[in-house]
DNA sequence: CTTGACCTTAACCTTGTGGGAAGGTTTATT
DNA sequence: AATAAACCTTCCCACAAGGTTAAGGTCAAG
């Protein structure tokens, strides 16, 4: 099977398959004239990855998925467990989400909301004290003093 | 104020202001010595950007917000329905990562989940029927036949 | 023989930020 | 005065995860 159809098959684009398969993930045979060729299996791992990334698995943990695919000696705990962790981490994004979410919401009371310039949305937004106190789940944002 | 000051003051970076500027967000004026100069009003600009990233928008939706803190003639009930539109993509987010969520967990369960090599969550992932039907809210996936 | 569909690689665009090079300024210490 | 540290400047590269376009090779049909 040629990109194309592949392509179609798994619903990815043809781009996407040749960049995973640059980046190691999915090799692909090459024809003579130099197309890639895709063989069930490859096309199962394509397939693999496609619905892995539907439901949020970055490339790297598809790397992860793919080598537990091809392992015979993959243990069906290892994998239960990558999707767990997955479903623990989309709590966390959902956390976060949803203190931003009430964050917002408190911003937006405080705020007439009529024709006039006075907002009190721009002015919480823009006072140095009280920073939009969310709690922050993850350090992701903590990069407060990269110059001290 | 310069930028290392104004950096530590709004906990952003200094490549990030030097970035919002360049992209027309934030200006500052120059000393002698070329070093960027940050004016008490400028010094609320950025703040407002680092606000506004905290709680989830866009530079773009902060160009948005920059304007109307800028412009005297601004209603505060546009500032609010931005906000409240903020609020109702984070609800869609939420929606679409809970519906994942369901999915992982279905997934998870059909695994037994020990030593063997037979994994029913694999079995899935590979399948190309049943592709993981979860709601899409929007239509950001649907490139599906760009080779018809 | 040419059109059109398919394939190839390569390069640039996105979003928002980090890292680092190479160099100019200012300040503080020797 | 000299020198080192701490700032500042611009410019380029990198990341995820591809989309888009360009320039060209291959293949089947008309």
């Amino acid at each position: 099977m040629k990109i194309g159809q592949a392509a179609q098959t798994t619903g990815l684009s043809a781009k996407s398959i040749r960049y995973y398969e640059s980046l190691g993930l999915v090799q692909s045979e090459r024809l003579d004239n130099g197309y890639r060729h895709y063989s069930p299996q490859c096309l199962k791992e394509l397939q693999l990855v496609a619905s892995a990334r539907q439901v949020g698995f970055s490339l790297e943990e598809c790397r992860s998925l793919l080598m537990m695919f091809n392992n015979q000696e993959c243990r069906s705990i290892d994998v239960k467990n990558q999707v767990l962790g997955k479903v623990a981490q989309i709590d966390q994004q959902v956390q976060q989400l949803t203190s931003i979410r009430t964050t917002l919401l408190e911003l937006a009371e405080r705020c007439i909301g009529d024709e006039s310039p006075q907002c009190a949305i721009l002015q919480n937004l823009t006072a140095p004290q009280n920073p939009m106190r969310f709690t922050l789940v993850e350090g992701e944002q903590g990069t407060e003093n990269s110059n001290d």
